[in-house]
DNA sequence: TTGTAAGCGTTATCAC
DNA sequence: GTGATAACGCTTACAA
């Protein structure tokens, strides 16, 4: 494939010509400007990126770890980081995981050496070992020493889910989360004050017999057996809040399945939202976490980073989305 | 960041050498890759890709352009594609195109500039005359010229659905569908072979009479509202192919929010299946095209391309997956 | 076994 | 305004 060398000669000039005519930077005589985009377009030359990444030392190539793009939200977010990206001029190299730590060591390595400009990190693994943390990096909803993250507002959210369910009358409440992951790994995760927030609210209203469910982090979608008998076990509870929609909608089922009616005996909440919220049965009551808004301040965290600078984090606000499940 | 020649200097040897040992190629004494290898530790060196891919005019770098990642179809058979990938030593790079034919342009331009090792295709847009004929590429239930495919048994399904619905009893029958683009797009789908094998396999039961709801595309999740109305307009209707799991939801909905019930009155099937969709409301009852087999395709065509074969298209099977909609 | 040197395709400095 | 030329960091003949 043609070079550059190939049409500074068929044009007749220097090679530092052309490159300024690609880049339109520096001075060209605007008959030279046009000889040499002529030939351009006759030998069909296209500017080599690699070699341009080469002397640049940097390749607009920005990575993005996370454990796949199944789960609705991770789908979701993948492709407004990329949108966003794209918008800014970059290119998005995306790394799925499958939650596996060896999967993400390989990643980090491979990245390092593929000079990436950045890394966005969505783990709940405790990667922190691996990382050089020269590299520009962001983390979403997990704290890793060093790195900026960005989340939504969590505790907030629990807080509004707390009101809205006390607002439809609820009086006997559950929480039920795969956030428990002492036993696994020690990453702080934003996700755990959704928890907080709630019991928080309700305990200034004097609520304090609420049910935990904790159960150990899966693959986000499917939630154990003894979880929906927990469920079955408490038929005084009459409000839910679930740390995800995908869970929540696994509940809603399990509750319908078991005889009762959601929304009338049971109110179930859920947290992400999204439009890649599939419309089958009820539409779930959600607190909300604006993916595009998540994505706008992942790669400003992520561009200030690259301009040297040291940004701080960056809590996302949430907002309510009634359904019909409260 | 250090380079092969500073690992070079402190172990005292070439960069030949150092090269040999990174890649482990050619003949290195024992002792002095370890020599090198405990310089390489020390000063934490890590070999640079980029200028790797220079000399090797190759960058193990695959382009997926697709509409997004959104639609939980298209985002589980990303991450398929990428897993194949990454177990084949490949590294991936989304593009996401909204379904705009201008952000797909730029991003041809930008993959060539990239040199990219292949690019995979999922559009329902002309992108013919902007694709550069010399470079691996694969295109997804899409036919371009010179291209190879991959699709799933199309055809195959649409007879599997209707032999499904005439077994459980069916009489009146209805396809529903968003690949009606003749006025926007030039482009072959292979997914229409979903309707004719579904007509045809009724042909040869002798029923012709059967409702079919064409549709423009448009973002894969909403259906107009028309198409609602021709829902209900059709009452005598008690058999409805569907296009997709997304449409198949939104169809039962409907049905079930207008007095009739599903399965009782009313049985749907769709397309699609695959683990990510939500169990939320019923499990709809659904042609499978297995994403993982579709990604083994996909990445297969690739690589024979890159070893410069020429391969046909790849059919892929599907399977018949009954939930709760028939 | 090992080292030297050419080449991959750019950008950018510095003369002219 | 324009053109040599030196990086950028690697792989791989070819020599030794």
């Amino acid at each position: 494939m043609a070079n550059i060398i190939e049409v500074a000669k068929r044009a007749g000039v220097g090679i530092a010509t052309v490159s300024r005519v690609i880049n339109n930077s520096g001075y060209v005589k605007k008959e030279t400007r046009e000889r040499v985009e002529k030939v351009i377009a006759e030998i069909g030359y296209v500017p080599n990126e690699i070699a341009r990444s080469m002397t640049l030392q940097r390749n607009n190539i920005i990575a993005f770890l996370l454990p796949n793009s199944i789960h609705r939200f991770f789908g979701e977010l993948l492709y407004h980081v990329e949108t966003v990206l794209y918008e800014q001029g970059y290119k998005l190299m995306v790394c799925s995981s499958s939650e596996r730590l060896e999967k993400e060591i390989v990643y980090i390595d491979m990245l390092k050496k593929n000079r990436v400009d950045a890394i966005i990190l969505l783990t709940n693994n405790d990667v922190e070992p691996y990382l050089d943390k020269r590299l520009p990096m962001v983390s979403f909803d997990r704290r890793f020493e060093g790195v900026p993250f960005v989340a939504s507002d969590n505790y907030n959210g629990g807080v509004i889910a707390a009101r809205h369910l006390l607002a439809v009358g609820c009086k006997h409440f559950m929480f039920i989360g795969d956030d428990a992951q002492g036993e696994q790994t020690a990453v702080e995760t934003e996700v755990s004050k959704r928890r907080i927030g709630f019991f928080e609210e309700l305990g200034k209203h004097g609520i304090t017999d609420i049910i935990n469910v904790e159960y150990p982090l899966g693959n986000y979608i499917y939630i154990p057996e003894d979880v929906h008998r927990t469920i079955n076990l408490h038929r005084e509870v009459d409000g839910i809040f679930c740390i995800s929609d995908a869970v929540a909608a696994e509940v809603v089922k399990n509750i319908e399945k078991n005889g009762r009616r959601v929304p009338e005996d049971v109110k179930v909440i859920g947290y992400d939202g999204g439009e890649s919220f599939l419309n089958l049965g009820k539409r779930i009551t959600s607190i909300n976490q604006p993916p595009r808004a998540l994505a706008d301040a992942i790669v400003e965290l992520v561009q200030a980073q690259i301009r040297k600078e040291t940004p701080g984090n960056r809590i996302v606000p949430v907002n309510l989305n009634v359904g019909e499940t409260t």
